[in-house]
DNA sequence: CCGGGATCCTTCATTCTGACGGGTTTTCAA
DNA sequence: TTGAAAACCCGTCAGAATGAAGGATCCCGG
């Protein structure tokens, strides 16, 4: 685990809120001069801290679509169908999200498609490919009331509580 | 809601994974001269459609911490007390997503803290602010299996289904 | 208390990219 | 066939990226 001082901190709270910045404005922006502040980062994207740049569409401009969060539980617990599961996740773009959980279920997923009908075929489509899905529930998303947000860099990473 | 075409659609696509390619490059990768795709881009960006561009930052090689997710209904529906729950959201930065959700619960939040106990002392102070929270469900997060993926442009944009 | 070295900074010079504007050519549909 | 919209092809200039050379600061051992 890499060590980050506070310019450092500052450089990854200026890119995730504005990751196309010139080098020289994010020099401006964290009190440095270009030459050091490019190294920062230069190191942060060695390291992998930063993993990539990713422009963030607002799909709600461009098309319909729905957004919804599935919890599942698999039948078997064995770290074979976990695998298959967690590929057959990969291969679907409009799961754009997937986490494993502890805690009454087994996966969250985010699934993102056209309308509700879509999220139905693609839901009936995981189920008959044998992965021993056990049961399952459907939210659909009425309201994104807060998303895109970076997580709270100095909480994380500060010294204080 | 605007209209793109099939350019359009390659210029999200890309920008969606490689926020930070040089507006030469991003031409290259549309097969198209800079000038014309630069202004698309302009129109694009004007628009709104592109919202901004994100760094997305590896927490995990950084500081240790916690994903929670958390689901959660009030006391009461009326909209005065969605309102005042959705500020208090806001305020908070470790509440990094929230959506209001249909079919059961009221609202999903993505919670990033430190550690557990922190995640509980927020939830306390979450129920100690009267915004009527009736019940709440805590999932730990025990594996992202697949984050940070753009949604699939071309089946929410492209003519067929 | 002081010197040496490591670390991090600044400044400056060079080269490249971005952000246009203007005029020409291509495409496509009426 | 013809006209409008869109793409192309420069050219220009400011600002940005990058690298080299040198200065401040801090830590540590003597």
């Amino acid at each position: 685990m890499i060590r980050l001082d506070d310019r450092d901190i500052a450089i990854l709270k200026v890119l995730s809120r504005e990751g196309r910045l010139s080098k020289a404005e994010l020099a401006r922006r964290i009190n440095l001069s270009p030459t050091p502040c490019w190294e920062r980062l230069k190191r942060l994207e060695k390291a992998g801290v930063i993993e990539g740049y990713r422009a963030e569409v607002a799909l709600r401009k461009t098309a319909p679509h729905v957004t919804v969060f599935v919890t599942l539980e698999l039948e078997n617990h064995s770290s074979a169908a976990f695998q298959a599961f967690e590929r057959a996740v990969e291969a679907y773009p409009e799961i754009v999200q997937c986490w494993a959980l502890g805690g009454g279920f087994d996966y969250l997923l985010q699934v993102v498609t056209r309308d509700v009908d879509s999220y139905q075929r693609l839901i009936d489509r995981l189920l008959d490919q044998g992965l021993g899905l056990a049961r399952y529930y459907t939210y659909i998303v009425t309201k994104p009331v807060k998303t895109g947000h970076a997580p709270p860099f100095e909480l994380l990473l500060g010294k204080g509580d």
